[in-house]
DNA sequence: CAAATCTCAGCGGCACTGAAATTT
DNA sequence: CAAATTTCAGTGACGCTGAGATTT
């Protein structure tokens, strides 16, 4: 038995100290979810953003642009950009709110929905390629482990 | 007991979607941990990178930038930036390899060496911070189990 | 007036690509 | 010639800031 994990080159390794961080397993972890996350969406024209967006409006109904930056964690600047791209693909309709004028009303369209049930079944697929190696259990450990610091964090610093 | 996680506004949590996908809970996690050792960091006017290319000199010597750049995860590219900053910094000494003259050795200085000190010191404490929430128990769980995806990910893709 | 919303222009850190030059 | 290393120029996704215009 070796002192290195499999996988890595064995005279090549990380140092201990980054092997050992939480905060350096996080990103670099973060990281391979970027790219076969990333991968899996523009293998059909997607983007990662696009989930997050579909999925708030069809929980939660037709939202303001500020309302579905701060459900999904995106800043308020971006979901405008964002929405521009999703509106022009047909996924969102965008209406001035009629009863306060700064807003906009965001409402998913029939295609949003057929989107958002193609970019479930692609990021459901990616993200058993991201936690292969993990058992069931482990994986809602990560899960419940992953939510608790979150939960912790918004609490003091809003997503 | 609410369905609404503590530390999000009740009214505008995420959508379930994401809220139970391990990409998104990487991810927003990661994002915390970008905040929160960065801030660290820049408050001694450091960044983060400078931990994993002294901590990795320390450990196992002088090495080439590519083999710095394959133990820390990153791009050859990159390494060349931040090698530049490093030893501008005085942190470390870049020389040409004698022996294979397309390498460049890297040292670490004593500069660099207390600097690492500092820069460990600083981890430690925004990485407490990051994990509060957990235990002790709970933070060996998680950093067993991202290294797990991360030992997986690696063998498939070099990092 | 204070606060919220939308929009735009721009910035910085970061991962990455492609290519050139050198050396093995 | 093939492969490895360094370097540079540039790209793109992403998180974020600041400012302006509008409305509540």
């Amino acid at each position: 038995m070796s002192a290195v994990e499999p996988g890595w080159p064995s005279n090549e390794a990380p140092p201990t100290l980054l092997r050992t961080a939480p905060s350096w397993l996080i990103n670099k972890t973060a990281l391979y979810s970027h790219r076969i996350i990333g991968e899996a969406f523009a293998a059909i024209g997607a983007r990662r953003f696009h989930v997050g967006l579909l999925a708030s409006l069809v929980e939660f109904g037709p939202s303001s642009q500020a309302s579905l930056g701060r459900r999904c964690g995106f800043d308020r600047s971006d979901v405008a950009e964002m929405i521009n791209e999703l509106a022009e693909a047909g996924h969102v309709e965008r209406t001035q709110d009629p009863s306060d004028r700064r807003r906009n009303i965001i409402q998913i369209t029939d295609a949003g929905r057929i989107h958002l049930e193609r970019l479930t079944a692609t990021l459901d697929a990616a993200q058993q390629e991201l936690v292969a190696p993990l058992s069931a259990d482990e994986r809602a450990d990560l899960a419940r482990l992953l939510g608790r610091v979150l939960d912790y964090q918004v609490g003091r610093h809003p997503l």
